[in-house]
RNA sequence: GCCCCCAUCGUCUAGGGGACCAGGACGUGGGCCUUUCAAGCCCAAGACCGGAGUUCGAAUCUCCGUGGGGGCACCA
């Protein structure tokens, strides 16, 4: 085993869906590990038992291997340092808890949360109640079974200086920190001490978390200094803010006047919303990273290579939602229509749409420049698929033109198409351009009609095309019940 | 209240003392194309937070403001 090799993890805890922040900084992890050869682990960190959601685990895993993010060692798929869910490593965390029991820097305290909170009364620190009680006393309380906690023996004079990758030094005064537990009286340890016994333990040498973690680095170098060992490099992942660049990121779905092209910022609802993960990834990497000047257009392969934590930006960043449509649709028209189709027919399917695969082919080439998520061809087709359209007749009639016209133009329009022998598109266009030109109309003034009336809708696919998919029985029919519409009220 | 981090177009960013009256992308406005809507192509508007200092020279280095953000638990 080559034991310098890079080693990074992802450490979420299980308390509910993947979010975007949560996503990218898996993301750079995994990047980091493939570009270096190294390996990626997924560590699940459920110390905190009241704040477990059920079912949270799989739905993560789920998300992350959907995104195409995966790793070499995790729960789901085990490892030489397994356990990786954290709850069942207490033994090991509660040992190395003792162990600077032990050597001094750490002590059991026995002040109950009663106690506590009357001495914190705000933000004061934690007095040093139990700091400096006789070893043999405490040793005897604990063996006695008396509930206490384990605190760390944090300086009170001085500084501590760590190196983050991103940040260069950033320096504390000691006396800003306090005796904090490492091990809570539920028998579970706090994350400080878990997550460094952990990442110590499964030889992690690159820590890349979130900008939250930054006021507590002090704590965790001083943790790890504690006991001996040595650093892994620290890269602190700026903050996610609010499309409008004001507050952080916020976890309820986002759209609103103020940011109409918003979504949810969870990737299983971006999941259900069709979007595709590559552009997914291709959005997130850009947040907070970049390769230079010309390159945004990345896959998965393309980051593999040239990812690199030194070109990680340390400003917040604003999620741009109209960026992330901008790469959803890049996508879709990079795709081949068979893929496309493959991809849009469960929210067909969803809707309550029976597309087949030979309707799906001439159906693709129609939208597959019009659609931006998966879910957008829904609108575009559904047509297509009902039995009745819903038409209001009014409107049917264009803003410049009056019921007789049109009523003109969809007569003649069905007499043209019931004289062809069979609906070709380039038989109707060349058919309809004549009569347009005969009735003195543009093209437009002439189709638009004919288009609400096949299509009970404003917009839709190009209309010679739409007309001969439909079929000739289809169309004559709504034609008719267009005609019909418009003699009631004329 | 205390501590820490951050600061270039509306947004994501390039830039790392002279190559910058600051480049790209999304969005926006306009144009071309056009059967609607898109897509595509072309054009345009749009930024170095403020003040001192260092220097021949500052978007870039230093300090002070200001603004924004994160944190200060027997949460992670």
């Amino acid at each position: 085993m080559n034991i310098s090799s890079t080693r990074v993890r992802f450490a979420p805890s299980p308390t509910g869906h993947l979010h975007i922040g949560g996503a990218r900084t898996a993301l750079y992890n995994y990047l980091f590990a493939r570009r270096n050869g190294g390996s990626m682990l997924l560590r699940i960190e459920d110390t905190d038992r009241n704040r477990y959601v059920e079912g949270s685990e799989e739905q993560l895993i789920k998300d992350l291997k959907w995104l195409g993010i995966n790793w070499d060692e995790g729960p789901d798929v085990g490892g030489i340092h397994s356990p990786y869910t954290q709850s069942e490593r207490t033994k090991l965390h509660r040992s190395h808890a003792e162990h600077l029991v032990n050597i001094g820097k750490a002590y059991y305290c026995f002040c109950n949360k009663a106690r506590l909170k009357s001495i914190r009364s705000g933000y004061n620190k934690y007095d040093g109640h139990c700091r400096d009680t006789d070893t043999n006393i405490t040793l005897q309380r604990v063996a006695s079974g008396e509930e206490h906690t384990i605190r760390f023996r944090s300086p009170n004079r001085g500084t501590t200086t760590v190196n983050d990758l991103i940040r260069k030094n950033i320096t504390v005064q000691n006396e800003q920190l306090e005796d904090f537990i490492l091990f809570k009286s539920d028998g579970f340890p706090v994350y400080h001490l878990a997550a460094m016994v952990d990442d110590h333990v499964m030889g992690i040498t690159h820590v890349i978390r979130g900008e939250e973690w930054l006021s507590s680095l002090a704590k965790h170098a001083l943790i790890i200094r504690a006991f001996g060992w040595s650093e892994p490099v620290w890269c602190h992942l700026s903050v996610l803010k609010q499309p409008g660049g004001k507050g952080k990121m916020s976890k309820r779905d986002a759209k609103t006047e103020e940011h109409p092209d918003s979504h949810s910022i969870f990737v299983h609802d971006l999941r259900n919303r069709g979007f595709h993960p590559g552009a997914i990834i291709n959005w997130m990497v850009l947040m907070g990273w970049s390769l230079d000047d010309k390159q945004e257009d990345f896959n998965l392969v393309d980051l593999e290579k040239v990812f690199d934590l030194e070109r990680i930006n340390p400003s917040p960043a604003a999620v741009n939602f109209g960026k992330l449509d901008h790469f959803q649709g890049k996508y879709v028209r990079q795709m081949s229509e068979s893929e496309i189709a493959a991809n849009i027919k469960p929210f067909l399917f969803k809707s309550g749409l029976e597309p087949d695969d030979t309707m799906m082919s001439k159906l693709v080439p129609l939208i597959k420049n019009r659609i931006v998520t998966f879910e957008d061809s829904v609108q575009w087709l559904s047509f297509f698929f009902k039995k009745e359209i819903i038409l209001a007749p009014s409107d049917l009639v264009g803003k410049k033109s009056t019921i007789k016209e049109t009523l003109v133009i969809l007569q003649q329009v069905k007499l043209t198409l019931e004289q062809l022998p069979s609906l070709e598109h380039e038989n109707i266009e060349s058919k309809l351009r004549l009569l347009a030109n005969k009735l003195d109309l543009k093209l437009g003034q002439l189709l638009n009609p004919v288009r609400l009336a096949i299509s009970g809708q404003q917009v839709s696919p190009p209309l010679f095309e739409t007309l001969e998919i439909l079929g000739s029985d289809l169309v004559l029919d709504r034609i008719q019940e267009a005609i019909k519409l418009l003699e009631d009220i004329y």
